[in-house]
DNA sequence: GCTGTTCTTGACTGTCTAGTCCAGAACCTA
DNA sequence: TAGGTTCTGGACTAGACAGTCAAGAACAGC
């Protein structure tokens, strides 16, 4: 019928998405993602509107892949729940530790930026951070028929306080706390869980 | 020997805080500011130098009070401390979940949008979360002589923790979660404190 | 190959904004 | 009150940036 598309929205959004992620939102400009794409800026605006939407699918791209994430972690039977649950904290750790430029998680910064003017933003990063809680709550039920957490525990509760722990150790992150620090706070916060 | 200034220093710092607070660093504008502090953007660039040292000063006075208001929560007899610490934490929390606007803190949003770009920002958000801790070490130290704290735990740790899920709130509020939610996280931490 | 449609490119526009500058005001000291 | 200094207000500048647009390119169907 007509001309094709030359380029992958989801490569685009990435890169998008990388520019946001680095500048934060205000300070991303269109001609730099236009630049880093490859896309003129009629093409960018033609497909994805203008720079709040553009915004906004990265946004959603990153939260749904971050929780994708989170679900292969945590996700498995219940004999190595505790396990799993052990390993995916200390790992946002790390990570969080590792993480030189320092831009943290885009969830975290695109919600601190934008989530008090933008609606869209705010549900977002709600529905994420629901979704992460609830992976979280169904490893905590695993780990507690599996006999590694007391099974008097409210999982949802404890998985509430590990999401907690979870974002701190982000947001500390991004003030350059030391690696040890960061590592410390995971242990500390699995040593804590009620066991058995 | 000259004309003095006209306006307190102070004063203007803590309007120029409140337009960085709410609509983040880079999309507060100099001329908002200068319209809310009543001053010219003449008097403005006199006093501070540019939009980034107003916005250093304007962080650096509100992570000062902000420590301050945590010592005067926290700091106290070993008698009480159990209670300081718990009315602490609870207090964050339903702060949290009453600030409709989602402007969340300072400090939080300053370091997600700057701190990789501007060490001056990680550090002062470095500092700060230091001074926190430590006053959450020393409130637990003392809740641990108390006899309201297992005296086994390493208090410096039980802090680190404190203060991840202290800014694990923080960025949840962010999202609007709901203030039941928040209150539930609060509660579970102080719940899963050793006890003697 | 022709036609109609959609895509691409990048120059262009209008607006916004950080920072400057200067003329005059306010104040202090003597 | 005179003189020197700093402060004030706001007009001004230069550059940046979001978003538009028109001319042509690429393709599918015929």
């Amino acid at each position: 019928m007509a001309r094709p598309r030359s380029f992958d929205e989801d490569e685009v959004l990435r890169v998008a998405r990388d520019q946001f992620w680095t500048t934060g939102y205000a300070a991303a400009r269109v001609d730099d993602i236009a630049a880093a794409t490859g896309l003129g800026k009629g093409s960018l605006y033609g497909a994805f509107g203008d720079k709040r939407h553009l915004f906004l699918r990265a946004f959603d791209d990153h939260c749904a892949a971050l929780v994708e994430g989170v679900r292969r972690a945590l996700d498995g039977p219940d004999a190595g729940a505790y396990e799993r649950l052990r390993a995916h904290i200390l790992a946002v750790a790390d990570a969080t530790a590792s993480d030189v430029c320092l831009r943290g998680c885009l969830l975290a910064k695109g919600t601190a930026e934008l989530s008090g003017q933008d609606p869209a933003v705010a549900a977002t990063a709600r529905r994420t951070f629901a979704a992460i809680q609830g992976l979280l709550a169904s490893c905590v039920a695993g780990a507690q028929r599996a006999g590694e957490i007391d099974r008097d525990a409210d999982p949802d509760r404890l998985a509430g306080l590990l999401l907690a722990v979870l974002r701190g150790i982000e947001a500390l992150g991004k003030a350059d706390t030391s690696p040890d620090s960061l590592r410390a706070i995971a242990e500390t916060a699995l040593a804590v869980l009620p066991r058995p």
